[in-house]
DNA sequence: GCATCCTTTGACCGTCCGGTCAAGGGACCG
DNA sequence: CGGTCCCTTGACCGGACGGTCAAAGGATGC
């Protein structure tokens, strides 16, 4: 669906983005018609299909720009900082402005990753996020500032907590986005950096850095009953 | 919708909650038709309905037997934890388990999430694990084997580790259950612990542990504009 | 005034949806 | 055998859905 558009054209279609996005966000993109959408900005049922091929269409180039603009936004967080470490800060917390101040994109984003039809797209651009987080990891580790160990899981780690905070305290309880931005901050660098021998020195001597230590290497894919395995190692009695 | 059943009518309940389920879970709840679900068991539709209410019962009675499940799951695995920091890495653990063994039920849980008809059913359970969780956090800080800190929040926080990681690494990669539980309990234990000064000493010798200090108690709810603070105290440089 | 082309209208289409219901089957009981 | 109650059938309902299209508008350049 590539036209030429006026200015006046150029306009509506924005008009169309921002209206269905609020929507989606808040009634689901399902339940949400398309009716719905050109009722709620009051035009005729063909403008829809005159700017968008399809309901689809509309929702997949919302993610895409939704995706674009976050990724643009950790960019430049994320230049200026001259440590790894500080990169791995700024972007999470660059994630955490973002899911603030774009509450309805976030929503869709969870949602899009949960419907077969939308989350290979939204894969695609978590996958390209992952693996600039896991480039800085990987730097720190190669700085000795951080235990080696998956970078790329420890990354898919960090967003888990990125997106679950953002959408538990910024969204529903509306708490002040710097505060909770330091205590995902706070914790996905504890989550790099692994769990360290306490000040007390534990019962058993042995400390070892528990069982991500690097070696393994994430093993094949797992086939038939996921193995249900004993409590395997013991990673507290670190401690 | 409680009727007296027979056993007949028990197991044919349970027929078409187990392809319900799937199905859910494969396409999604909407486009999941009713008269396709009856038609995948081989019945009438009258039958769904003398089983199930609506549709949505039916949805709302899979996420309730799932997280009682997962619950039960996670409180067998925290019996015989002698120490607060085990009970928490067993609860991990049980969840990576639970994930691993219950594909399905993640899926239609993330999806509710993000369905305000079905949030609230979500939240409800969440919040009951979290607060487990937060209590032994709690309990862990009590003695001295974890800094102060906001316990539902750091709870929280775990819980998106082990949803994200068993969503991507255990679902979509199928990596082994034992493995990719290690390393999420790792992450969890090295957030709740916090970043410590790591081996060698920083340039500035304050070692201030991160904001997350637990004094401000994360003030009231936010108005209007989400504050894109300026990046209020640089959490990386307590390493 | 005329031609062009972006834009808009809204009735209309075929389909499918969640849900209802009158009717009947069949197991068990007295 | 008749009665009861659990279970099943599938045609049917009203309505909503995504999507189409012939026709008309309206801005702009000539």
């Amino acid at each position: 669906m590539d036209r030429r558009l006026t200015t006046r054209g150029a306009q509506r279609r924005r008009q169309l983005i921002a209206f269905a996005t609020r929507r989606f966000a808040e009634r689901g993109y399902h339940p949400t018609s398309v009716a719905e959408i050109v009722a709620g900005v009051g035009v005729g049922k063909g403008v829809f299909y005159w700017y968008f091929a399809s309901k689809d269409a509309l929702f997949l180039e919302i993610l895409r720009e939704a995706q674009h603009d976050l990724r643009r936004r950790q960019s430049e967080a994320i230049e200026g900082a001259s440590t790894p470490v500080e990169r791995i800060e700024r972007g999470v917390r660059a994630s955490m402005e973002w899911s603030a101040a774009n509450r309805d994109l976030l929503t869709l984003i969870h949602f899009a990753a949960t419907e077969e039809a939308f989350a290979p797209a939204i894969r695609k651009g978590e996958e390209v996020a992952v693996a600039d987080a896991a480039r800085h990891i990987r730097d720190a580790m190669s700085e000795g500032e951080v235990p080696e160990a998956d970078a790329e899981l420890l990354a898919h780690a960090m967003l888990g907590v990125a997106g679950h905070l953002a959408r538990t305290y910024l969204h529903e309880r509306r708490r002040d986005t710097a505060v909770v931005a330091d205590a995902a901050v706070a914790f996905c660098l504890g989550g790099v950096l692994g769990p360290r021998p306490a000040a007390r020195p534990a019962a058993g001597s042995s400390t070892r850095p528990p069982a991500r230590s690097s070696a393994p290497a994430m093993g094949e894919p797992a086939t038939g009953e996921p193995a249900v395995t004993a409590p395997a190692a013991g990673v507290s009695r670190a401690l």
